[in-house]
DNA sequence: TCTGGGGTCCTAGGACCC
DNA sequence: TCTGGGGTCCTAGGACCC
């Protein structure tokens, strides 16, 4: 029988994770931190830094919303992990040092690594600021003649490389799992964390990933991971050997079809090296829940801003949008969104404000509230598209 | 212990048009 | 008067990820 498709050569993609990336750019900052558990997070006057007296602000004592964004190793040994809320991290270790985030800085950083993997391996998906996927096969095809005769080896010495190369840029560590596909490799990068390389080969799933939790699987949350549980699945093993009716039967069509081949580390999505965004957004959890009437003026004001910034990013990264989103969070964490499409794409601060409005007026307010949050989506380049007009007017 | 801020993608219903 | 089916857009919510 002859494939539908040509077949496709062997691929060879890496994922590549900096490790504790926060909390180890900060550590390049206060050296004296180093081997000690430090937690990066909370709000922005909560969290101290260095205090006057050359000592640093602990977990003791804290009050207030807020949560750990990352922790050090010797944190995550006490059970400290990011995601969790800083009263609770002060109550399971009060000696951790506490740092305010400067995304700045992790920005920079970020930039200088990627910029170093991208000299060696040009093919470069972005997955947020501490992570990337590269597709290593072009390279690997290439060290034929000189590498190992393995390509799984020579993939290998292209990951020390890129290590070094990071090492070199940042003086940061990361972590790389290499396997055929991205899911595989999201996978392998954990394995051996932190600074390791991870190879699995394809004939090594069902010995190395089948025995793992479900919830390794990059797309089953907390909440797949709990129906599954209910259904007597734990391993990615048990998911594999499942047959697909039946899943789609559980989870729907899209998500259950996935599941299926996730366990069975099939992924053929590319390595994707740039996308257009899709929306830009601002919000922000207050000190203290504010009351709808009580506290107008300053939810008023707080809205203003919220539209400013969303203008002010649109305008530097050079989009317009068309659709504005309004999110609101009440105190008991219960939260709405409305939106509102307009007939032409808009991208200053009035316009967004006069169009959250709006959405504003279709909210019933009748709790406190904890969040706000603004958001532009439909999104184009407005030098582009006046370009088009302008060409469908000769039309 | 009440749970940040920035995103993406999916679903589902209703409007509207052909 | 009752009956379609398909396609696209809009809106709201939710799962998930870093």
């Amino acid at each position: 029988m002859e494939s539908a498709h040509p077949a496709r050569s062997a691929r060879y993609i890496a994922h590549l994770d900096m490790d504790a990336f926060y909390a180890s750019v900060e550590l390049l900052r206060y050296p004296q931190l180093r081997g000690k558990p430090v937690v990066v997070g909370g709000r922005r006057r909560a969290a101290r830094g260095e205090a006057e007296d050359g000592g640093f602000a602990t977990l003791r004592g804290y009050s207030g919303r807020g949560v750990i964004t990352t922790s050090t190793y010797e944190a995550r040994a006490l059970g400290v992990f990011s995601g969790m809320g800083l009263m609770k991290a002060a109550k399971l270790a009060p000696d951790a040092v506490l740092l305010p985030a400067d995304f700045e800085a992790y920005r920079r950083y970020s930039r200088l690594f990627k910029d170093a993997v991208r000299a060696i391996v040009p093919q470069v998906e972005d997955r947020g600021i501490d992570e990337i996927y590269i597709d290593f096969s072009e390279a690997v095809a290439a060290s034929a003649a000189e590498g190992a005769p393995d390509p799984w080896a020579r993939a290998r010495a292209i990951a020390l490389d890129i290590q070094r190369a990071v090492r070199e840029a940042t003086g940061l560590s990361c972590s790389i799992g290499i396997t055929p596909n991205k899911l595989l490799s999201k996978i392998a990068s954990e394995l051996n964390k932190p600074g390791g390389v991870s190879v699995i080969r394809p004939d090594e799933v069902r010995s190395i990933v089948w025995p793992m939790a479900v919830r390794k699987i990059n797309g089953i949350g907390p909440k797949a991971n709990a129906k599954l549980e209910r259904l007597g699945l734990r391993t990615i093993g048990e998911l594999a050997q499942k047959d697909e009716a039946w899943l789609v039967e559980q989870f729907g069509r899209s998500y259950g079809a996935w599941m299926h081949r996730a366990a069975r580390g099939e992924d053929e999505r590319p390595v994707v090296t740039w996308s257009e965004p899709k929306s830009v957004s601002r919000e922000t959890t207050f000190e203290d829940d504010l009351h709808p009437v009580r506290d107008k003026a300053r939810l008023t004001q707080i809205f203003t801003g919220l539209c400013e910034r969303v203008a002010g990013d649109l305008k530097r990264k050079g989009y317009a949008g068309r659709t504005i989103g309004l999110k609101i969070r009440f105190d008991n964490f219960h939260t709405v969104t409305r939106d509102l499409t307009l007939d032409a794409p808009v991208q200053d601060a009035r316009a967004i404000r006069r169009a959250a409005g709006e959405c504003l007026k279709r909210v019933s307010l009748d709790r406190r509230i904890r969040l706000l949050g603004v958001r532009v989506g439909a999104l184009s380049r407005p030098d582009i598209s006046s370009e088009v007009h302008a060409m469908a007017l000769f039309d």
